[in-house]
RNA sequence: CGAGCAGACCGUCUUGUCGUUCCAAACUUUGUUGGAAAGGAAAGUCCGGACACCACAGAGCAGCAUAGCGGAUAACAUCCGUCGUUCCGACCAAAGGUCGGAAUAGGACCAGUGGCACAGAAACCAGGUACAGUUCGGCUGUAGUGAAAAGGCUAAACUCUAUGCGGUGCAAUGCCAAAUAUACCCACGCUAUAAGACUUGCUCGGUCAAGUGGGAGGGUAGGCAGCUACAGAUGCUUGGUAACAAGUAUCGCAGAUAAAUGACAAGACACGACAGAAUCCGGCUUAUAGGUUUGCUCGAUUU
């Protein structure tokens, strides 16, 4: 059980195929809670894991390369302690977009992460 | 000690918890332990190289770059030294010279073309007025403006001279897997001319076959190498005015691929600026809170 809670988030869980990133955006979900959304698709692809994730920044909202750094690491934490409170019960591909115009702190991060997740647990 | 100028350097730290990438171990199965993990600019992509590919990469023109002299270097538009020129300050002083500091795209205007503010009648195919002279000519001299009146200045003006420069950039390129979409297979066409494609912007030269009809076929976009051990870093010695070179000792210092190097909490103080590697080096330019330090100048204080 203790192994289960493990909050490991390693790369091979992130999504990378253009394919399937393609796809998501074409037939994807939307749920919207500022600053963050999050789009995601239940797809079955041929990896073991259950779910693959990307996060992503505006390059045109964010021009300096340290600020859309900052910001993917911080949408990256506050969803690697809370990737247990997700329900799924079949394979999913997600991306967390930040859609604010300035930089966030964690704690706001976090709860809007904590929403989406709710929310998404609810609709299913 | 304070202020100014110039140069060099550093550019948050400590602990804990939870993570990410790579490497190495033992063990064993995707976890454990240990180690490493952005910058002085990683940026702009402005120069110079290394490396890779393109095989006519050849000739001429055009174009671009550089510009006293000598040196450093793999190379440079960089760096060092030195001479000249200009400016500032001090001293001596008749012109000028000496010392210190700063700036300097600093070859050629006896090849050609262009430009020459203001002032002035006139400024680059010139030439007015007044006076004087006169061989009586729209000739000569003087006055006057100006840096310059026909002889000069100007090439960060065209240009000329000398030297250098093939093109494309790691999304290069090679291999594996899979596959075969400017590709492949079959038939016609059959190398003469013209046209075409490629080769550096153009010309010459060179290379290629183009073209028409038919066939089958809807996939992949993943991995490995390149990829970080080297014009490598630091210390010492020697040579050199210096840039730098040689020798020697020690060290191993990111290698990701949609892209790791982080998040949070507590504490400390100077309260944290600009900012994130992407083939790799040498420079230049731009951004940068704060701090350390060296030299020079000025002021104050103490002995």
């Amino acid at each position: 059980m203790k192994n289960e809670l493990k909050y490991h988030l390693p790369r091979s869980k992130s999504l990378k195929s253009k394919i399937l990133i393609e796809q998501l955006f074409k037939q994807g979900k939307s749920l919207k809670k500022y600053p963050l959304r999050l789009v995601y698709l239940p797809v079955n692809f041929s990896h073991e894991e259950k779910f693959l994730v990307a996060f992503s920044v505006s390059k045109k909202k964010f021009k300096r390369a340290v600020d859309r750094n900052r910001i993917k690491r911080l949408m990256r934490e506050a969803f690697r302690l809370q990737q247990h409170d997700l329900l799924i019960d079949e394979k999913i591909i997600m991306m967390w977009i930040f859609t604010g115009s300035e930089l966030p702190d964690y704690q706001e991060v976090y709860n809007s992460v904590r929403l989406i997740i709710r929310e998404f647990n609810d609709t299913h």
